[in-house]
DNA sequence: CTGAATTTTCAAATAAAATTGAAAGTAATC
DNA sequence: GATTACTTTCAATTTTATTTGAAAATTCAG
């Protein structure tokens, strides 16, 4: 295969990924393209690798930079900015988790835990079986949810070490 | 505040984590009505209490049979269905890891792996930063996927105390 | 300042995903 | 084997999400 082919390929995957999981395919594309690519890629770059307009590549360019996955860099002599994307993908499976935890994750859980207090009689079996859930979800999130907290602060090693860990 | 009003908030929460990861929401809307339900309810429950379509509750509730996360009840005497959630969260949780890895993982890292043997001069900055990249999505990916499995084989217990191993 | 280069915004258009509902299918009962 | 009580399917519709592109805003160089 060459690597035009493979190239596209892996922008086709990664934005299935992205978009089976809640993440803008364009964005996952834009993604994709630059961490494929060996230098940073200017909006123009970017709008004629994917066929995509102008706004929209600055919409997910953005949205990449707030998640903290691609750096703008400014060339000396050029006005033109350029992007590339973080390549260490732990670093980036880290930056990923810690975002979702903090935009998609925390704001749910809050509400979820507001809703343990519900006033209402002690033998109400709708009430038990509500507020049963709720605490197993509540349980389970907070282990959880401490987990995911280590896994954002640790370095690879702490990975790799502690899946050998449990891999015992 | 009422259970009602709790249960109403719960479903929309739940659909909304759904929504945000991938998953429709109203398919997990369903889902957190019967996991806020003491008893299993049918079709027509469904319906009335999230009002939506014959049509569309039938697929959902499908769906979730599918992910192994409802079941079907029959009641003796009764034509009608009833549908019960899974209520172990941990178990809930193993099964959504399992069905998410099998659709929408593996499918992907599959086409991912076979982009690693591309064709072209070694000395090539492009091919070599692809390459590179592929590489480390494949070095992650595999460990990530290896602690995956064995979570899913796991039971609670395992989790709870390979969640103190790592806290210390 | 002024103007050219570039980026950003956002209302309107388009595309994608979800939903409806009625017809077709199935299965239990008499 | 006909009737009834349901469940399933899927083309048409509706809703939601994404994308476009042109106008406005910004930034930089002279």
């Amino acid at each position: 295969m060459q690597l035009d082919e493979a190239k596209e390929k892996f922008i086709q995957a990664w934005g299935t990924l992205g978009s089976n999981w809640g993440i803008n395919r364009t964005m996952a594309q834009v993604h994709a393209l630059l961490l494929a690519s060996a230098n940073s890629l200017s909006a123009e770059d970017i709008m004629a690798a994917l066929r995509i307009s102008r706004g929209n590549t600055n919409m997910n360019v953005r949205a990449l930079i707030d998640w903290g996955l691609v750096y703008k860099e400014i060339r000396s002599g050029e006005r033109k900015e350029y992007f590339s994307a973080e390549k260490d993908i732990w670093h980036v499976f880290k930056q990923i988790a810690k975002e979702r935890r903090k935009r998609e994750l925390e704001p749910i859980f809050r509400v979820l835990n507001d809703l343990r207090h519900v006033e209402g009689d002690a033998d109400n079996q709708e009430l038990k079986a509500f507020t049963e859930t709720l605490r197993g979800i509540h349980t389970f999130a907070s282990k959880a949810d401490n987990t995911l907290d280590r896994l954002i602060r640790a370095d690879e090693s702490w990975f790799s070490n502690a899946f050998l860990k449990l891999m015992k």
